[in-house]
RNA sequence: GUGGGUAUAGCGCAGUUGGUUAGCGCGCCAGAUUGUGGCUCUGGAGGUCAUGGGUUCGAAUCCCAUUAUCCACCCCA
């Protein structure tokens, strides 16, 4: 048992951690150019922040979350997304005081307790952005427009964008009203859970993938035919934008999402089977839900690290490989080792990527090592050669063999 | 929370109607004349057959339970 990881958990190492450090470069490289600085927040919060953040209805917080009492008898929870952690830490730290719009991205562990499948785990990492102060249907552009070069950089091919409205506080009022009165009429068609969702939060049965609430589902009023003037020209504006920016998205009035904060738009990024990739839209009123006074108008979306990577299995993409050993310093006989490691420390600090002996192998077998970790070069470090100052620089590929002074070996094989 | 599949070496798998000492491929280590890789050949290490119980003269194999894991629903990234 405790050699066991915990259910849900991933051990990140070897090729899967190689992906994951080339995902987290192109999206850094990627927030440097828009001028998004990142944020860390602590893994865990007051319970209460996600209660009132995320949604008190909702079932990440009411059948997902890892809570607990702490010593000091405090209720604490793990971080089951990373949206109110980083409203959370914005408001206390009156980043909003300084010069607006805030824009901050994060790389979190997220948790929830759930039933793992593919895809889909208790604990799993994000990569979000949060953009907070504006109104204006650019920051979704922003956001969207990061996304879709983002999916292009990593290779994704199949990711779409699929974007809907739901309005804000005002339109929702109306149209809870609409829907509710046209699901009464279907009532008896229903399933259990939905029954449920009618009292507690109607708009989630939009999303229902039980077939007879579908077919319920599929008549039914969307939240785009019943949004106020504002939020109407607000979701027309992203739209015309979109367009102009040549990027291709649906409206997929189905689009619902699970967390209590969204106001207007919200999108999601997707495969063909309808996986989500990444999920996002506008909170507007998640400041005032946290802070209880202000009302900063917000834009954010989350994206799945093991979804990506899942995705790049799924299609079949390969990323730039991991490094090798630009050059493997063999080492024969005890009484050439420190010599030799000595030089493999200089060579390092001149910024060779070096591997050498460790077991005491033949040379033989540090020959095969060599070949097997994929060293680029060999050079193998006897009495001989350090008593010379010379040595032979094999290259593995070609099996040219070049004769190098020990101090020029760096340069050779840096200007390769 | 609900439903289904799987569990044999580090990894991928065989293992007959229950029958001696549980195999194969890959990987790992070593060797094939002295200080040089890839190919080939030879040898070696490595397994309480997930765990616990039961049936039987005898269980990796049949039965029950537990655990783990995978997949689907729900929900989400």
């Amino acid at each position: 048992m405790i050699t066991k990881k915990p259910k849900g958990t991933q051990d990140w190492y070897g090729e899967n951690m190689h992906k994951r450090t080339v995902i987290e470069k192109i999206a850094r490289d990627l927030c440097k150019v828009y001028n998004i600085k990142e944020i860390i927040t602590p893994v865990f919060e007051h319970t209460e922040l996600f209660q009132r953040g995320v949604g008190e209805t909702t079932d990440v917080v009411q059948k997902e979350m890892y809570t607990f009492l702490d010593k000091g008898n405090r209720s604490i929870s793990l971080k089951p997304e990373g949206t109110a952690g980083a409203i959370r830490a914005y408001l206390e730290n009156s980043l909003y005081a300084e010069s607006q719009p805030t824009k901050m991205f994060y790389v979190t562990p997220a948790f929830r307790y759930e039933n793992p499948q593919s895809g889909r785990l208790r604990q799993h990492h994000q990569f979000g952005v949060e953009f907070v102060g504006s109104k204006s249907p650019l920051a979704e552009v922003e956001l969207i427009s990061l996304v879709t070069t983002l999916i292009k950089k990593i290779g994704l091919k199949d990711a779409k964008l699929h974007i809907n409205s739901i309005g804000c506080a005002n339109c929702r009022k109306t149209y809870n009203d609409a829907l509710l009165s046209y699901l009464h009429k279907h009532e008896d068609k229903l399933c259990a859970t939905c029954k449920e969702r009618m009292q507690k939060n109607p708009l989630r049965v939009i999303d229902c993938k039980v077939p007879d609430c579908r077919a319920v589902v599929a008549d039914a009023p969307r939240t785009i035919e019943y949004l106020d003037e504002e939020c109407k020209e607000h979701f027309e504006e992203l739209q015309t934008m979109l367009g102009e920016l040549g990027i291709p998205f649906e409206i997929d009035t189905g689009i619902v999402r699970g967390l209590d904060y969204y106001t207007k738009t919200v999108f999601e990024f997707v495969n063909k089977d309808g996986f989500t990739l990444c999920g996002g839209g506008r909170y507007d009123n998640l400041v005032h839900e946290i802070d209880g006074k202000q009302d900063i108008p917000s834009v954010g979306f989350g994206m799945g690290l093991e979804r990506i990577i899942y995705f790049l299995e799924e299609e079949g993409v390969e990323l730039e490989s991991a490094t090798v050993p630009e050059l493997y310093v063999g080492i024969l006989g005890k009484e050439a080792r420190a010599q030799a490691y000595k030089l493999v420390t200089r060579l390092r600090m001149e910024g060779v990527v070096v591997e050498t002996d460790y077991m005491d192998r033949s040379v033989k077998a540090q020959m095969k090592y060599a070949n097997k970790i994929g060293a680029k070069n060999t050079v193998v470090l006897g009495t001989n050669e350090l008593e010379q100052g010379k040595a032979k620089v094999k290259n593995m590929e070609t099996h040219e063999e070049v004769e190098l002074a020990l101090d020029k070996i760096a340069e050779w094989i840096l200007k390769q």
